[in-house]
DNA sequence: TTGTATGCGTTATCAT
DNA sequence: ATGATAACGCATACAA
């Protein structure tokens, strides 16, 4: 149907210019010396047959894709795609093209990815999905290009990184709580982001510190179920159990299933209970009462990703770690215990 | 083992295997006849040294790149969230890659963003964001690649689309409205989606129609703001004036800032007035009272944009345009009128 | 069975 | 000022 009528070359211009595919490439550059004549004529019958180089010969000759890969584990998650936004911005404004992929939350999801990443021979990739500690590392080594992680979960020191402060999220979060005048503060873990649960529940610790108030373990509720909701939903007889006034939740979507789960059980929130999110997705703004979370300078984080990716690229020596800070925003889910 | 800068090359293999490159070229591709020995040791050496074929020049070779470009509006809309996992679940089974561009909303950008992906020499294009009819048509002429639109809001007829059926969702929403007993039902426009917009509204005056019931132009309420939430939002006292007691509203994002509204101004929902919505957005499962909503199939949308594309690269003759069908989610929203 | 040569579209280094 | 030629990495038609 569709005759795949092939894009017009260099050569094809130079047959009809009456010149060699050299000069029409020179003509087209602009930054030689050549006939004004030449040129000008070039010029006009490269607009009229609507000549595109191919950026494909560019990038074989070039060995440079002006392309970089992104990988999420999910790409309809509203966290990832304020990220996706920002890196997209800045590449495009950078004339680089992004792939994107999702990993799913495997870490054969992730090596796939990575795998075709390479053949397409991207410049560079940026992830923001890693599972574990996987053993992604020897991957890495072979593939000699920029990676950049964002909110990475892996110790590795080889990669370069941007994130938020964890640890001073979860502490902001608490003191938050305890502020109010909370004593019995719940934090609800999550399954599988291993590093930043552990950051932010050593925030949740030393702001109970600081503030030289006990802690319990029985407060801290480990993971019940795979799906972000679900784990919120679940955990109310064990919050309830505990005898938590309060509860600070590992992300918002957790928060979201737990005040379902409190609507549901005629449990009052703020009044019974106060429950405090983490990510600031849309969504929270939105749901009745409204969040109190941490916010996440999510197209920042992915702005500033691609940012050190173009650094990287262009050769510059030291590309330090970044470290963005996630600030408080206090609404309606949030208040003093009765 | 040893990780050079430089990605491995057939011609590195042949070296070092001491025979010529095309020997290495057969004896990865395995369909050639040659010798077992040969071909053992150049797969290990391969496998050694951690060969990783070119995609870029194979597209080159082959003139095709594996490719499809995405251009949505907003990657960060839920809406286009799902489309594109479904686009990308296809695509990467079928071993193509995506790459994925944001047009915002106007058609400059899109223009753009065709450009490049022409430039990239893409094998396909799915689009999700047509603004209008604008002038991209030439350029799709000159462009002799697959072009798949989704829910696409342009009338060219030289492309292909997937859609979900406007009229009879706005006809389904409609008649849910009227057989709850309503008689005075607002609809509630858009701004930047003038097609689907239109045919929504002829889906709702359908169903006012064929129930004998009279349409009054009051009821329809022009879009009042840019974005989809405030639009919600400033609606609330037309309605009022308006004496509607339900609203049928363009897109989920609308209903939920008219939701917000009505919360304010002590409107009870859907005592006093029920609302319905449309996309079936992940959200409308947890803003409260959980939101009646029209469910697009957005996964689906993309897997069929994806599938048809595929098709058209395999030179299929005929690839009928696909119209998917909507279908009423009903939740706590709407009710009968006091 | 394997080596040689060619071309995909482009830029760059030679010549002329 | 411009033409000829090589090279990027790969597959393949043709020769041996």
């Amino acid at each position: 149907m569709l005759g795949q009528l092939m894009p017009v070359t260099i050569k094809e211009i130079a047959e009809i210019a009456g010149v060699c595919h050299s000069t029409v490439s020179r003509a087209l550059h602009g930054n030689e010396m050549i006939n004004a004549g030449t040129r000008a004529k070039i010029k006009r019958l490269a607009d009229e047959m609507g000549y595109v180089p191919s950026a494909v010969a560019l990038s074989l000759r070039s060995q440079k894709t002006l392309t970089v890969g992104i990988v999420v584990t999910s790409i309809n998650d509203p966290f990832f795609g304020r990220i996706v936004e920002g890196i997209e911005n800045v590449a495009r404004a950078a004339n680089y093209s992004t792939f994107l992929s999702t990993s799913g939350f495997g870490e054969v999801g992730e090596r796939e990815v990575v795998q075709s990443f390479y053949r397409r021979r991207v410049d560079a990739i940026i992830i923001s999905s890693l599972w574990g500690d996987l053993t992604l590392g020897e991957e890495f080594e072979r593939i000699k290009i920029p990676i950049v992680l964002i909110n990475n979960q892996t110790e590795g020191k080889y990669l370069h990184s941007v994130a938020v402060d964890d640890v001073r999220g979860g502490e902001v979060a608490t003191r938050h709580l305890l502020e109010l005048g909370h004593r019995r503060i719940s934090y609800l873990e999550t399954k599988n982001r291993w590093k930043s649960n552990r950051l932010r529940r050593e925030g949740y610790e030393k702001a109970h510190r600081a503030a030289s108030v006990p802690l319990d373990p029985k407060l801290v509720i480990p993971p019940l179920a795979d799906d972000d909701v679900s784990r919120g939903e679940k955990a109310l007889e064990q919050l309830l159990e505990a005898k938590a006034t309060a509860v600070f939740c590992y992300n918002d979507m957790t928060a979201i299933g737990l005040m379902n789960a409190c609507r549901a059980a005629r449990v009052r929130v703020p009044q019974d209970i106060s429950i405090v999110g983490y990510d600031d997705v849309e969504l929270t703004n939105h749901v009745t009462p409204a969040l109190t979370t941490m916010h996440q300078p999510r197209r920042q984080l992915g702005q500033q990703a691609m940012e050190m990716t173009l650094a990287l690229l262009a050769g510059e020596d030291s590309v330090p770690d970044q470290v963005l800070d996630s600030r408080l925003v206090v609404r309606a889910s949030t208040a003093s215990p009765a």
